[in-house]
DNA sequence: CGGACAAGCTGA
DNA sequence: CAGCTTGTCCGG
């Protein structure tokens, strides 16, 4: 039994009472048993084991639920292992919410109606990961109904209103659909099991393939520890379960691309046809006194009719201070570098220059933070447009920002909206050069995202980028819709670097930091590169399986605080 | 994780 | 030395 306490991943051994009331207990169950003076809730791990000399067991107390079974349990515990987390985080992810305390039954599979697509003919044959690289407005629908065609499938999105979506259309063309995690039992009912990324831990005994759709999409990654990938669980546990995983994207991630030679692509005409029309808007030669974040084709673009999204990502400067007086920003004295409050004291974090809280401009003491870019774009463009402009953040929870024609917002608005005629890309070079090593992929991400709001190119939606790099790898593969532009040039320099998945990647951090590390150092497989000025640390090894075993056998020193990140999203 | 228990510290 | 905090250990 895995006790469901954080802190404590360790097993024990308990007697299963012969008149127990509840399901029958098995790998999977969730029980109630005693331990350490307390009532516990956990997984039944194992059945039929030798306990150790010495223990006198005690009963279980309780069979509160059915769980995942065994072939989710032992991808649950795989899954930890990779990613350097509790057993007890996966196997939460892979059970129901509310407790299931009867097993439903197994009706067998019905046939879907309608006949298969000859391209899909051979996708579901044999074993283990395939991609299909499909354009960002192409219909995946039909790779969702010959899954459902082969029997019980797992459908992974990565986001839950997609999901909804699509398991919408699958119950309208008569096939029995369930939610993941909301309708927990489905997999047991040999229907289709659609969810965002904790699907891929469904319960699902009779499993014929798995489909992943929008694999490159970074909201399959859990964001907390284990920071596991749906895809690349999706990709063991075809493997393990001898079924064929089908990845899906426009532009298929490097993980993906390296996990399989099979990839089937689209006929080039088709293809292009349903890429949004990508319009690069090249920054260089702007008069720079002027404008700001707005082009002359970007203010004629928006001028026009239809819904516009502006989009300027403010990560990594969320904070600016300006003068409350006159508005000025808090900068150097040479006015090259933003300052931040230190101690009651301004300091430019690059040059090391300090200076009392002070504006440069009028000497006003009084200083306020202000939200960098997206409320003044707002109010500029307002200004500029003679119309009032939406305003749309991360934390902003309303839905008055979006009742206008034109909405600033950082990328989450890219998730609030699901149409738009024009995305614009404020300032792109911000994601293209962010310091993180997926910058690129991420950034094309986002190009997908917005393409999939504005639509194929024949229909009039275009996405907009302003930018200062328009021959950037990115920027050139999603204007000719030509993925490999990005994909070939990406994996060269990944290989090079022997940065995932070319190599595995883990992230350090926290007080204890360097000693926690301290036996990692004589590694010859390993490197450790920093602190930073953060006290970060990154380890780079050969894969990720073997960064993770070395993290998951050190001891956590006493007193200090360690976490570790491995595949970290921003590292 | 969180309870048990020991060791360390404080003030009368 | 009671009363309290802090640290370490451990669970079947």
């Amino acid at each position: 039994m895995l006790p469901d306490v954080s802190g404590l991943s360790k097993t024990f051994d308990y007697y299963v009472p012969a008149d127990l009331p509840g399901p029958s207990v098995e790998v999977g169950s969730m029980v109630r048993v005693q331990l350490h003076g307390r009532r516990t809730a956990g997984w039944v791990v194992a059945v039929d084991v030798e306990p150790p000399s010495g223990v006198t067991l005690e009963p279980i107390l309780k069979s509160s639920s059915i769980g995942p079974d065994q072939q989710v349990v032992d991808l649950a515990q795989w899954t930890a292992r990779q990613w350097a987390g509790r057993w007890s985080a996966v196997l939460k992810t892979a059970s129901p919410e509310r407790m299931v305390p009867s097993r439903p039954a197994a009706p067998p599979s019905a046939p879907v109606s309608g006949g298969t697509q000859p391209d899909l003919e051979s996708l579901f044959d044999g074993v283990g990961p395939r991609v299909v690289r499909s354009a960002p407005c192409a219909d995946r629908f039909e790779i969702v109904r010959e899954a459902a065609r082969r029997g019980p499938t797992i459908i992974v999105t990565p986001e839950h209103h997609t999901a909804l979506a699509l398991a919408g259309r699958l119950k309208r063309a008569g096939i029995a659909t369930f939610r993941y995690p909301e309708q927990w039992t489905g997999g047991l009912q040999n229907g289709v099991v659609i969810g965002a990324r904790s699907a891929i831990f469904a319960t699902v005994p009779d499993l014929r393939s798995i489909v992943v759709i929008n694999e490159h999409d970074e909201a399959l990654a859990n964001e907390r520890n284990p920071t596991w990938n749906a895809r690349d669980v999706a990709i063991e546990r075809s493997r393990r379960a001898e079924v064929p995983a089908v990845l899906v994207s426009a532009v298929p991630s490097l993980a993906a691309l390296a996990a399989t030679d099979d990839v089937r692509l689209p006929a080039r005409g088709p293809e292009r046809a349903w890429w949004p029309l990508v319009q690069v808007i090249d920054r260089r030669d702007d008069d720079p006194g002027r404008g700001g974040l707005f082009s002359d084709p970007m203010i004629r673009r928006i001028r026009g009719e239809g819904r516009v999204l502006c989009i300027l990502n403010r990560k990594g400067r969320a904070v600016m201070l300006a003068c409350a007086t006159c508005g000025e920003l808090a900068r150097s004295e040479s006015r090259e570098e933003l300052m931040v409050e230190d101690n009651g004291a301004l300091v430019a974090p690059r040059s090391g220059e300090t200076r009392p809280k002070v504006c440069i401009q009028c000497a006003g003491t009084k200083l306020k933070r202000v939200r960098l870019g997206v409320t003044r774009v707002a109010e500029e463009l307002s200004v500029l447009l003679r119309e009032p402009v939406g305003e749309v953040t991360g934390d902003s929870t309303g839905v008055e920002g979006l009742a206008h024609r034109v909405v600033v917002g950082t990328e989450a608005l890219l998730h609030r909206v699901s149409v738009a005629d024009t995305v614009i890309f404020l300032d792109f070079d911000q994601e293209l050069l962010a310091s993180r090593y997926r910058a690129a992929e991420q950034a094309m991400s986002l190009l997908l995202r917005a393409g999939t709001l504005v639509g194929p190119r024949a229909e009039g939606g275009r996405v907009l980028v302003q930018t200062r790099l328009p021959d950037h790898r990115v920027l050139r593969a999603a204007a000719r819709a030509q993925p490999e532009l990005f994909t070939d040039a990406e994996r060269e320099l990944r290989r090079a670097a022997q940065l995932p998945p070319y190599g595995g990647l883990a992230l350090v951090r926290g007080s204890a930091t360097s000693e926690f590390l301290v036996p990692l150092e004589n590694r010859l497989d390993l490197e450790l590169v920093g602190p930073d000025r953060n006290g970060q640390v990154l380890v780079k090894g050969p894969d990720r399986s073997s960064v993770a075993e070395a993290l998951r056998e050190l001891d956590r020193p006493k007193g200090g605080r360690v976490s570790v990140w491995v595949d970290p999203v921003r590292a």
